[in-house]
DNA sequence: GACGTTTTGACAACCATTTTCGTTTTCGGC
DNA sequence: GCCGAAAACGAAAATGGTTGTCAAAACGTC
């Protein structure tokens, strides 16, 4: 393991939320690394790869990644204004997708679900802005 | 409402699944349509605006439309091989997924679901190119 | 038919991401 | 410690989907 790419996961791991590699790259280099931004990017595909972050595609198409505390199939629960998350757990949901493809004669049926909503500490920022 | 948005309405209105905006441009463009790609794109920008249409993102962060029959809030169950959807809904994902979300002191819940796997003929084809 | 408004499409601009490629670093063996 | 191969790096260029710009064309109205 290089000492670059534990330096994107430390940096990832840093944060309760979805970033960005541009987030990343910049954090980095805020802190006086010399990274380069194609590293970040290799990095993150990487540890993508080898299933230890979480990656997701914002509304706009850009990929935002998280390192999680688990390595179990889960999914997250959203700050759609600060981007912190919170790992859930669905079973029921999980055999719900399954028996919903087996219905409609799909095979190697995966699914996606995210929730995303304004948690606690934004909505009461937002309140008092006004 | 315009000719060109009824054009791209209703080529995608013809697929099953679910198809990007450079797909859609050359269907119609393939027919013998002058429509330009920027046409292509507000169109869809529109319809999605007005809630005619759904839009997910694919895993590379490509968008992809598709008309759907209901508007009301539902979920697809795509194929990963040729992009046919399936309409479906799931009363007990909503309720879930509305409760995780004020468990954990968030509000204005949404979310996203979406159920993939291989549909039967496209199972079939496979199995037999072995 | 003239005129203001809306729609259109060619083209350029954007921007996240990937590729290229030459350089630097790492590492096992000696 | 020294060498050479292999892996990692980073700057810059390329890619590709999407959006912005702007002048021309289509439309409706009087």
């Amino acid at each position: 393991m290089s000492t670059r790419r534990e330096a994107v996961r430390q940096a990832l791991s840093e944060s309760t939320g979805f970033r960005s590699a541009q987030d990343l790259y910049a954090d980095l280099r805020s802190e006086g690394s010399k990274i380069g931004l194609t590293t970040v990017y290799r990095a993150l595909q990487a540890l993508s790869d080898a299933g230890e972050v979480d990656v997701l595609r914002t509304s706009d198409g850009e990929a935002v990644y998280r390192a999680c505390l688990t390595d179990t199939h889960h999914h997250h629960l959203v700050c759609r204004e600060c981007g912190k998350a919170v790992e859930i757990e669905g079973p029921a949901v999980e055999k719900w997708a399954e028996s919903i493809g087996v219905q409609h004669g799909f095979s190697d049926v995966t699914h996606t679900v995210e929730v995303f909503g304004t948690c606690a500490s934004c909505a009461a920022s937002a309140q008092s802005e006004r």
